[in-house]
DNA sequence: ATAGATACCGAACAATATGTACGTTATTGA
DNA sequence: TCAATAACGTACATATTGTTCGGTATCTAT
C-alpha cells in the first residue's frame, strides 16, 4: 500500500474518531469529515463509498489488531487447546482496555450498535468451540446468547465502568453465564 | 386528539414501517416517507422534527402496547407478586409476537439496534425488582446482563427462529442464565 | 537520478434533501 | 353554525451528495 494511501486513510480515521466524539454518527456528514481531516472531496471518495463502509472499515482494523492473537492461536492447536475459555476471554478484554482511546467515540449512541454487531462477528469463531449444549437449547441459541452477552458486558465496561480489571470483568462474566 | 392528527400520524407509521421492509434505515429519507405517506412536506414536520424522533415514536407506541398489562400489575402489587418472573417474561413474548408484523422491518440493520435499545429502557423496569445479586457480582451489572440478553434473546427468536412457541424461548433464556 | 505510475488537489456540476414560511382549503369539535 | 386548527402546496435558501476532469505532487522501480 501506498504511503499516501496509508497517510490520508489514517487521517480520515482521526478526523472520524474525532468528530464521533462531538456528534453522533448520523449528523455526522461526509463533508464534516472532508473539512475535519482537510482533504479532497474526491480523495474521500476514492477510499470510502460511504460513511457506513468507513466505519466497518475502523472496526475491522480495530478487531483485527484485537484478535490478531487469537487468530494465530486458533491456527496453532497445541497453543489453543492448552490456554482455557477464560483466559481467552481475558485476553481480548486486555486487547480492547488498550485501545480504549481510539475506540471511546465509537460507543455513542448508534454508533456503538454497529460496532457492537462487528464485534459480535468476530466474537463467534472464538466462541464456536467453546460452547457445548445443555439441556434442550439448541447450540445455535447458547453460542448467540454468549456472544451478545459477552459483548453487552464490554459496553457495560468500557462504558462507564472502567474501574474494574480484565480479569474482574472476565469473573462477573462466568459467573453470570451457564456453560 | 384530532382525528385528523391520529390519521396522519398512523399514516406516517404506516409508511415508515413499509419503507423499512425495502430499504435501509438510514437510506430512507424524509422525503420518501412524505412521498409514500402521500402527505405535505410541512405535515410531516408539524408532527416529527427529524427521522429519529419519529423512530422512536414508533417504538414508544408498540411498547407501551407491549408492556401495558405490565405496567398494570406493576401498580396491583398483589398480583404481581402472584405471577412469577418467568410468566411475565412469557407474557411480554406474546405480546411481541402479536405484534410481530409491524415491528418486522425494525428489525434490519442500524434500526434493529435502536429499536432493542429501546426495548431494554422498558425491560429495565420490569427485571429490576427481580434480580438479585450472587456472589461477587454488582447488582448494576446482572441487572444489566439479565435485560441485555433477553433483549438479544428476542432478536434472534424474531429474526430467524419464529417456530419455536414463546414457553420455548422462555425456557431457552433460563436455561443459559443463571440467576 | 530518471521516468512512469498514481494519489491527491480543487474547482465545478447537477441532483437531491433539508428545514422553514405562508396563504389557502378543508375538516373538526363544541 | 362557527371558530379553531390540521393539512395542503408552493416556494425558497441552504446543505449534502456523488461525480468529473485537468493539473500537481509524490511514490516506486529501474
Amino acid at each position: 500500500m501506498d504511503r499516501r494511501q496509508r497517510r490520508t486513510r489514517s487521517m480520515i480515521f482521526t478526523a472520524f474518531s474525532a468528530l464521533l466524539e462531538r456528534k453522533t454518527y448520523t449528523s455526522v456528514t461526509i463533508q464534516d469529515i472532508i473539512d475535519e481531516a482537510d482533504i479532497g472531496r474526491s480523495t474521500f471518495y476514492a477510499h470510502f463509498e460511504t460513511k457506513d463502509e468507513l466505519l466497518k472499515a475502523l472496526c475491522t482494523d480495530i478487531f483485527d489488531h484485537v484478535f490478531s492473537e487469537e487468530i494465530l492461536s486458533e491456527e496453532n492447536h497445541d497453543f489453543s487447546h492448552h490456554s482455557s475459555f477464560r483466559d481467552r476471554i481475558t485476553h481480548i478484554l486486555y486487547h480492547l482496555q488498550e485501545k480504549q482511546q481510539s475506540i471511546r467515540g465509537l460507543f455513542s449512541g448508534e454508533c456503538g450498535e454497529i460496532f457492537l454487531r462487528y464485534l459480535k462477528e468476530y466474537l463467534y469463531r472464538v466462541f464456536d468451540e467453546h460452547i457445548s449444549v445443555s439441556g434442550d437449547v439448541p447450540h445455535d441459541y447458547a453460542l448467540d446468547f454468549a456472544v451478545s452477552s459477552f459483548a453487552e458486558t464490554v459496553r457495560w465496561w468500557l462504558k462507564g465502568h472502567n474501574e474494574y480489571k480484565p480479569e474482574e470483568i472476565s469473573d462477573f462474566y462466568f459467573e453470570s453465564l451457564r456453560i
